[in-house]
DNA sequence: AACGGAACCTGAAAGC
DNA sequence: TGCTTTCAGGTTCCGT
């Protein structure tokens, strides 16, 4: 799914698709994944995209548009006739659709005042990419409790935007294990692991910068993870063979050898 | 409070 | 070849 790095490219490229463009239709191909009346958004203008965590806002004056991608939604632009289209809003003389075969994705069309309160905004922990969110910020949200490392993590209440893939490649960047207690996480290895979160999602964001978001798995597309999806071979920094095991139902990747605490 | 597991969905790949 | 199982980058709900 749509992690942060590929919700701030979607966000990137609808800005680019629809800002200031008049919304002539809006097809709701999917209407129990739409909470709100889609229809009214026609007329409107695209003003602009936001992003909060993994949640898209289109801002359309005293309207909202909140998208969430769920596991394997994506925004394209001139769909045709693309397979899974759920959502499709004409923006001036082009289309955008939101393409998602497991239809875990989700869109709410709601009140410019009540975007704040969204349930699925009002408690996102901060922003990792935001300049104030240092090591010490991480440590506060993150560093209590004897939750695994991962799990609290992956809490967006800690932090937005993290998912498995940024969670196990931050860990084995700053050589910790994911299901290390966060009581546990030794002091030195905050800035660490900040460092290793913003370097990961910095390395996604460049890499994956395109019209369409290729994701693991999809023909083509080469694993371009450190660990991730690498059970059973070589660390790529000491050759040891990286392990997999399952936690709360999520595969986990780490390095036996170099992620010891 | 906090954790594991199931549920929500569907398609692709691997296994037999 | 075809059927079955496993797995997938998210989130919520439910039981312990």
């Amino acid at each position: 799914m749509p992690e942060l790095p590929e919700v701030e490219i979607a966000r990137r490229n609808l800005e680019r698709w629809t800002a200031g463009r008049r919304i002539t239709r809006v097809e709701a191909l999917d209407p129990t994944r739409v909470d709100g009346d889609a229809s009214t958004l026609e007329g409107r203008t695209a003003l602009r995209w936001e992003r909060r965590g993994k949640m898209l806002i289109g801002r359309f004056g005293r309207l909202a548009f909140l998208s969430h991608l769920g596991m394997t939604g994506k925004w394209v632009v001139d769909p045709e006739d693309r397979p899974w289209q759920r959502f499709r809003l004409h923006a001036g003389d082009r289309c955008v659709a939101l393409v998602d075969p497991r239809r875990f994705g989700r869109a709410w069309v709601i009140g410019e005042a009540e975007v704040a309160a969204h349930p699925r905004l009002a408690h996102l922990g901060p922003e990792p990419l935001d300049a104030d969110f240092d090591a010490q910020t991480l440590r506060r949200r993150v560093g209590f409790g004897r939750s695994a490392l991962k799990s609290r993590l992956l809490d967006q209440r800690a932090v937005a935007g993290l998912g498995n893939i940024a969670v196990i490649e931050a860990c084995w960047r700053a050589c910790v294990h994911p299901h290390l207690r966060c009581q546990d996480v030794p002091h030195s290895a905050w800035p660490r692991l900040h460092r290793a979160i913003l370097d990961h999602l910095r390395q996604v964001l460049t890499q994956e910068d395109a019209p369409e978001i290729a994701y693991l798995g999809e023909v083509g597309a080469a694993n371009p993870f450190h660990c991730y999806g690498r059970a059973s071979a070589p660390c790529p920094r000491c050759a040891t063979s990286i392990e997999r095991l399952v936690l709360s139902g999520r595969s986990t990747f780490f390095c036996p050898t170099c992620q010891l605490i």
